[in-house]
DNA sequence: CTGTTAGCGCTTTCAA
DNA sequence: TTGAAAGCGCTAACAG
């Protein structure tokens, strides 16, 4: 592939390879002219250092690797966004790992990485998670920050949103707006990212002194259809007032479910549902959202990764809190 | 970072490291009993071959690269989505690298990737003006595929969708449906799938004895507010009675400039734009979409690549297009 | 079927 | 300030 190496160039300058790899990175011990014609030469004849040489030899591989469940989701792919700008700015390259919430590839893909291919890992968990001593032997061997969608059972570097706030606000919107009679479409129960965020709705009714009722509560069956189902029985079973959806995916399953039954939202029914749909405001103007900062999000998780790998971050526990936003449609009276 | 390498795996079976090498690889000639006892010694030891060795040795990284202008754009993330699962099925790592329509950018990554970082490259380009030069240099140094914005000046690998099909069946659907003053959001321009959509724009008006009327016909700014302007003072102007968005990003301008001006979609105006948003259709029962198989390309430009790479693919310009659909929003009458 | 040996291209002592 | 030489972990001739 590459053509020319370091024997090459320094064959050409009439220098041993040493010196030329010094000049390349800038050694301090090389006498500017030196430099000089080494870079010059260099970059005429298109030289590309061999990155498995360096690597082999450095252990340093410039890579990075980002795990997560979908990349087809919008969180997903913003935060990619964030992080992938913080590699560039480092010189990095990202390698990116679908797990589609398989705990098992999820663990193969990092013990491969175990393997010298990265430098850290970044990652936001299958929700089916349950490997808590496979986490734990791997964090133990390579930097690995987690964001999002973490594993409160394992002490390590972490990034999230405020999940228990954003549902605990999202309620109390509903609750000043007349709401009692609030739904809730529970995912991510293995997960604290899921935990955390039914435990916001629970205590918002709790402090508005509204009992709270199970028969109001549907879990994620991660089928669309399933879950369109499921919701259209409670619908009809329980007639809520409104529904917070505990993620994107459960938005449109509980949009078509108010459709099928000729419910009006937000006349009807009012809706709140997770989604970093950029474009949902506008395209409907009915439903209100929990918006995460998906791509800030990204930006510090790789962030703290380099300052890990810079051995500039001391915090080997540490949690980052970031504020997710609810966008309210005022407009529509909700 | 991984722990155990291959000479102490020998050393603890009392092998060479050729011979565990190439039990570990399965090769012919290697006896079963032989094969197992490595196997499962490796497999106990949590032995991980490390790549940049092998890499070095063997000229191959198990790597390809993913160039994309944004990887937020859902056709991208899809893209990738079917690239990975390719990838996966090949054991094969992936690489992402975002231009944000920098060509310079573009040209940078791929140049270093020439240094034996991947086996192969997958682009989608960032334009087609600039850099025919430096795609050719490249194209002779590492195989590449090209899909979706793809780049006509150059002999390569491509796959796509009929461009000039879709918009040309998008423009026919509304002159069916009673339109004649049909407007053209245009963008993309100097790439060849920007031309050909508004070729077969244009070819389905004259096709129907429409004439061409440039003040219906405007150009991306790439700018959402000075687009939103644009099409406003179109409408005002115009009166068009539909509109046609060459690209995704193009929707939401579009919608805000209705909205603004209480246009009623698809009463008032009818809009057809190229979206690959999934709920789309869902969300905006107004809108009509041309929806690209982003999925189906990135695992057909993946298949190819790796045919390429396995000395099974000889049509060094062969070019695979796709069909794109369009989603009709019947039930608004329309 | 297995072992010996050389070397991929780079970085890094150590010596000059 | 520069050079010689060793070696990162693996694969692939070549020999046996």
């Amino acid at each position: 592939m590459g053509n020319i190496n370091l024997k090459e160039l320094a064959l050409a300058l009439n220098l041993s390879t040493a010196t030329v790899s010094r000049a390349l990175r800038d050694s301090h011990e090389i006498s500017p002219e030196t430099k000089k014609k080494v870079l010059e030469l260099a970059k005429k004849l298109n030289y590309e250092p061999n990155p498995a040489a360096s690597n082999l030899r450095s252990n340093k591989t410039k890579t990075i690797a980002v795990i997560i469940p979908e990349i087809t989701n919008n969180f997903f792919s913003q935060a990619i966004n964030g992080i992938e700008e913080i590699a560039r700015t480092h010189d990095y390259h990202v390698l990116i790992y679908q797990t589609h919430e398989n705990s098992e590839l999820e663990i193969a893909f990092m013990r491969r990485l175990l393997s010298g291919r990265v430098d850290g890992i970044l990652i936001s968990v299958a929700s089916e998670t349950n490997n808590n001593q496979d986490f734990k032997d791997i964090i133990n061997q390579l930097p690995v920050v987690f964001f999002d969608r973490v594993n409160e059972n394992i002490d390590a570097v972490k990034v999230t949103t405020d999940d228990y706030e954003s549902t605990y606000n999202a309620t109390c919107h509903l609750i000043e707006r007349g709401c009692r009679k609030i739904a809730y479409l529970m995912a991510l129960n293995n997960l604290s990212t899921g935990k955390k965020r039914f435990e916001g709705y629970r205590a918002a009714l709790t402090d508005n002194s509204i009992a709270i009722n199970e028969a109001l509560i549907l879990t994620d069956s991660n089928n669309e259809d399933e879950n369109c189902a499921q919701i259209k029985k409670l619908l009809v079973n329980e007639q809520p007032d409104s529904i917070i959806t505990s993620i994107e995916n459960l938005a449109l399953p509980c949009y078509y479910a108010c459709k099928d039954l000729n419910l009006n939202i937000p006349r009807d029914i009012k809706i709140i549902s997770f989604s970093n749909l950029k474009t949902a405001p506008l395209l409907n103007p009915s439903l209100s959202t929990i918006t995460q900062p998906a791509f800030e999000m990204g930006k510090e998780a790789a962030s703290i990764l380099f300052k890990i790998l810079n051995k500039k971050y001391f915090e080997p526990n540490g949690t980052l809190i970031l504020k997710s936003t609810i966008i309210k449609r005022e407009s529509t009276g909700f």
